[in-house]
DNA sequence: AGCACGCCGACT
DNA sequence: GTCGGCGTGCTC
């Protein structure tokens, strides 16, 4: 037999099938070592056949086979092709996405724990003071068979090798499974399902949808929902896959599982130890575990027979990833949707826009849960015109309400949080006196300050207008660019309110990934009071005596040169809301802006999502933005800045051809310095369009120009959608 | 990606 | 005369 096999190396270059001459125990599926060059390396099989093209002599045999379950399932050699076809990546890469990745050099082992066993019993040939030999093995004779670990701590190492070494008892190896999170509170909430759930569970068991979206307020009960489901597709036989948002994978959700569930539950995340996820990965594939929960890349679990697919706060930027394989969750998830015939649901407050209107089209299946299972009202939302504050003589980046609302939520003796839109930190331009912020006029974005020319810039399509030295609108010169760091606004809050124990939270503060859980361990253990950060204390935990919450500039990232900007915010307001009110107590929202008119934040003040949508989808159709286009950049990096911009002209020139035979098809096409000039000593430029959707293989063309021209000198690369054009 | 083969400059 | 630079090309 002839076995087909991509060899571990990611590189474009290498990218081919390569064959070997099989051993009897290759199938496909399996990890194969084989020899490649002059180096040993590992590949996988995937195809067995009985002829190949390569000359005989040019055949090598395979060295061994890893595996006699295969790790790789059919559907992930499916998969692998589409993701090939679909994001451009390598074979290899996109099967280093279906495996730990201590899985491909075969260094972690299935964990064995040695067990002794009572083999003869013949107390006899013991001598009388041979104390402990007798005590285990009476231990023995009552309980049949132990740990050896635990018989050398109960009764001592030597005893117990003496009464193997007289023959009386016997070893033996078992595989183990280290189980994370073994430790885990169970928490088993016994659930009477509201009339909303129970209809949200019905609902998507009679949807003729694929893709059900349930769009549920914050509280309403959606786990619950999820739960049920889960049940009843783990009863059919089959397995399931759910995914979570990052942050989110906190005890709260994997205790309810584990709850439900027990070991049926496999947890995968970069948080494991190696051996830990070697074995929860391992139980998915034998199938002694069938329900995957984890982030993103929980959607690659190797899962057989899907039943049902859930992706929770589905609007999440997590969900896609970044970089190298850009791949979409929901996009596999798809795939493995059809492959295995099963439905996905799709849970979240503030669905993205694309998602909901499709949902709305009736192309997904759409549930709603507007009420909350503990029939709280959601938190007040309060906006404060920060202008009004400025007029006042207030410097400070909090407002009077929020001071006072501060110091009655401390005397109270509950929690606050204070938010601040890192994001929004970069550099527009606002009027302090009226809440102008400069705008492109071409693309509705606003401009972005560049100190080195002192000029506004736009993002979108690189034109560039002066610098304003007053407001056009109201002439006022107090123009404010750049905004306040976390540390001020600690720092402000110290001299406010001295005796309040602050914890800060940010990029800086938290280096480690741990230290973000410990610090919001240390919240919810009410180790302070007063807990300030960036977007990262959105999501997570639940504070249950957080009864307020402060966000200082909720319209920074409104004008984040980002067709996004506008739904980011909505989403981001209304999950900051949610942190507070959980408990007995109602919540309270001190909403911050210099532009509290905006209709984005009057809406989510309102919790008023289905207006935001029909607001957001209007302009992004006449705009020319996703849904209704596709954002493409080629980007073109190097460190010497002429190859970069003899690339970018080649680069350039072949996606002209293009353009001028499919002038239709684009709604803006251009080349510029890319917004940040210089990254790591790296010149980047790129070119910039704007595609009509549904233009899947006009968007393939560009992938293959970047390809073309990519080298180890010039880096191209082609992004799709890309949440941030830095 | 590695690693070899291969063809031109400054050195024992 | 050789040691070594990194430019192409191959790996079943």
């Amino acid at each position: 037999m002839i076995a087909e096999v991509i060899v571990d190396v990611a590189s474009s270059q290498v990218d081919k099938i390569f064959d070997y001459s099989a051993t009897e125990d290759t199938k496909i599926g399996c990890r194969v070592v084989v020899p490649f060059g002059k180096k040993v390396i590992d590949g996988i099989c995937i195809n067995l056949k009985t002829v190949s093209d390569v000359p005989s002599d040019k055949l090598k045999p395979i060295i061994r086979v890893q595996d006699e379950q295969p790790a790789l399932t059919k559907e992930m050699i499916e998969l692998m092709r589409f993701m090939v076809k679909r994001y451009h990546i390598p074979n290899s890469l996109a099967l280093r996405q279906f495996l730990p990745s201590e899985m491909r050099k075969g260094k972690v082992r299935a964990k064995l724990v040695k067990f002794a066993i009572l083999s003869n019993y013949q107390p006899d040939i013991l001598k009388k003071n041979a104390k402990s030999q007798i005590q285990a093995l009476e231990y023995l004779k009552e309980n049949k068979r132990e740990k050896v670990a635990v018989l050398n701590e109960k009764f001592s190492a030597s005893a117990i090798k003496a009464l193997y070494d007289k023959g009386l008892i016997t070893f033996e190896e078992e595989r183990v499974n280290r189980l994370p999170y073994s430790k885990l509170n169970l928490t088993e909430k016994k659930v009477e399902y509201t009339s909303e759930q129970l209809n949200a569970i019905n609902s998507v068991e009679q949807s003729d949808k694929k893709i059900n979206l349930i769009f549920g307020v914050t509280g309403s009960g959606k786990t619950e929902v999820y739960l049920n489901l889960i049940e009843k597709t783990i009863k059919q036989g089959k397995s399931v896959i759910m995914a979570v948002p990052e942050i989110s994978l906190t005890p709260q959700m994997l205790s309810q599982l584990r709850a439900r569930f027990k070991e049926n539950v496999s947890i995968l995340h970069s948080g494991l130890s190696f051996g830990e996820r070697f074995d929860e990965w391992w139980r998915l594939r034998s199938g002694e575990a069938k329900i995957a929960i984890g982030a993103r890349s929980v959607i690659f679990a190797p899962v057989e027979n899907v039943g049902l697919i859930v992706i929770d706060e589905q609007h999440d930027s997590s969900y896609d990833s970044e970089n190298s394989p850009r791949y979409s969750t929901f996009e596999i998830a798809k795939f493995r949707s059809d492959y295995n015939n099963c439905k996905i649901v799709l849970g979240s407050a503030t669905p993205s826009v694309e998602v909901f209107l499709k949902a709305k089209n009736g192309e997904y299946g759409l549930i709603k849960m507007q009420n909350r299972i503990n029939k709280r009202a959601l938190p007040q939302m309060i906006c404060v015109d920060m202008r009004k504050e400025v007029v006042r003589g207030n410097p400070s980046c909090y407002s009077g309400l929020l001071k006072k609302e501060i110091s009655e939520c401390l005397n109270s003796g509950n929690q606050a949080m204070i938010f601040l839109n890192r994001r929004g930190y970069s550099k527009q331009v606002i009027c302090s006196s009226c809440g102008y912020v400069a705008k492109c006029e071409q693309c509705d974005v606003a401009l972005n300050y560049h100190s080195d020319c002192n000029k506004l810039k736009c993002h979108y399509c690189g034109t560039t207008y002066k610098m304003l030295t007053a407001c056009p609108e109201c002439g006022s010169v107090n123009l404010i660019y750049g905004g306040t760091g976390t540390q001020r606004v600690v720092e402000e809050l110290r001299k406010t309110f001295p005796g309040a124990r602050i914890l800060r939270m940010d990029n800086d503060t938290t280096q480690n990934k741990d230290g973000h859980l410990n610090v919001l361990k240390d919240f919810a253990e009410k180790k302070a009071d007063i807990l300030v950060g960036t977007q990262m204390i959105a999501k997570g935990h639940d504070f249950s005596s957080v009864t307020l919450v402060g966000i200082l500039d909720a319209d920074m990232s409104l004008f984040f040169s980002d067709y996004r900007s506008s739904e980011r915010t909505f989403q981001l307001i209304t999950q900051v809301a949610g942190r507070c009110g959980r408990g007995e107590k109602q919540g309270k929202v001190i909403l911050q802006s210099y532009c509290p008119e905006n209709p984005v934040l009057v809406l989510s003040a309102r919790y008023d999502y289905e207006g935001f949508f029909e607001r957001e989808i209007a302009l992004r159709k006449t705009t020319h933005f996703p849904p209704f286009a596709d954002v493409i950049r080629i980007m073109v990096e190097s460190e010497e800045e002429s190859l970069a911009i003899e690339t970018l002209k080649n680069v350039y020139f072949d996606c002209k051809k293009i353009f001028d035979n499919n002038k239709e098809k684009f709604y803006f096409f251009n080349k510029m310095k890319s917004p940040v000039k210089r990254i790591k000593r790296k010149n980047r430029f790129q070119v910039l369009m704007r595609i009509k959707s549904d233009n899947r293989n006009l968007i393939d063309k560009f992938y293959d120009i970047s390809e073309k021209y990519n080298s180890s000198k010039v880096c191209v690369y082609t992004e799709e959608n890309p949440s941030s054009l830095v």
